[in-house]
DNA sequence: AAACACTTCAACCGCACGCAA
DNA sequence: ATTGCGTGCGGTTGAAGTGTT
């Protein structure tokens, strides 16, 4: 039996991306938004894969992406996010402005290992490289954190050679939370996302790994301006770790619920 | 200048998840 | 409970670019 295909392959392009297609790739969406990628290129007079476009568009054309060199900070960021999340590129991406997952990954692969391995450490477990009866065990529960998986024994082993204080960060750390949204509700052109942030989830995450964990610090009520009206609300705002700096100037994205707002910002 | 080796990164692929019927 | 659809994720590939001999 098996899936249906996600396109008709006959009939699509592949490879590269031409000009022409980026062009017509970003005018649809300037005109009717993300979502509905299955439809998306026939409506868009593309002869692509809807997966392909997503893609496209989520790594390349996206008009918040940071494009250019890695810096220092992001460098040390991304090191320390691996060591909490393992390979997990969209989460660690989630929390790096301007930055996809993919990038984010293939800079993993292409660059950071080889510096983390130049400093003498397992860019898997983050373990010195000496200690390789640990890093054996640990490289393969750094990989097994799956979504929605069951608690495995040895993928608390990796976690257990993090302080306590990195557990708390990775508790108050933002989740994405995955959501799929129809087509009428994804239309929208504002350029956010439709990931949610939940640091509840992430706390799940964690709580399936067997882990002991602290409760995360109180968020802080904050005013802020929505559409030039004053709002309070409730912030997640989060700095790896260190008490709220936002000062309700959010650079992150806002939500709301009954009134009551929430505010996100990556790091 | 040519041949080869190595590196980078955009794109592809298969699978898993959430949701609705 | 089952099935199919739409989407997102992580691993992998291969073309293009760059460096070396």
């Amino acid at each position: 039996m098996g899936r249906t295909p996600c396109c008709e392959k006959e009939h699509t392009n592949k490879g590269a991306w031409t000009k022409e297609e980026d062009e017509r790739l970003i005018n649809y969406i300037k005109a009717y938004g993300e979502g509905c990628w299955r439809s998306l290129p026939k409506a868009a007079g593309l002869l692509r894969c809807g997966k392909s476009c997503r893609l496209r568009w989520i790594n390349y054309l996206r008009p918040d992406l940071k494009r250019g060199n890695f810096t220092d900070e992001e460098d040390e960021m991304i090191i320390h996010l691996h060591s909490l999340l393992g390979n997990k590129w969209s989460l660690i991406a989630a929390r790096i402005p301007g930055r996809t997952d993919n990038e984010i990954k293939n800079y993993w692969n292409t660059h950071i290992k080889r510096k983390l391995n130049s400093r003498g450490i397992d860019p898997q477990t983050h373990t010195p490289l000496n200690s390789t009866s640990t890093a054996s065990t640990t490289t393969t529960s750094n990989n097994s954190i799956k979504k929605g998986s069951s608690s495995n024994t040895n993928s608390t082993t990796k976690f257990q050679l993090e302080s306590q204080n990195s557990l708390t960060k990775v508790m108050q750390a933002p989740q994405i939370v995955r959501g799929t949204t129809s087509c009428e509700e994804s239309n929208s052109s504002s350029g956010i996302t439709t990931e949610e942030v939940n640091p509840a989830a992430e706390l799940n995450l964690d709580l399936s790994l067997g882990l002991s964990v602290q409760p995360a610090q109180p968020h802080q009520q904050v005013t802020f301006q929505v559409s030039g009206y004053q709002k309070q609300g409730v912030c997640f705002c989060y700095s790896l770790g260190q008490s709220c700096t936002c000062g309700g100037s959010m650079a992150g994205s806002i939500t709301a619920q009954d009134n009551l707002y929430r505010l996100y910002k990556p790091y």
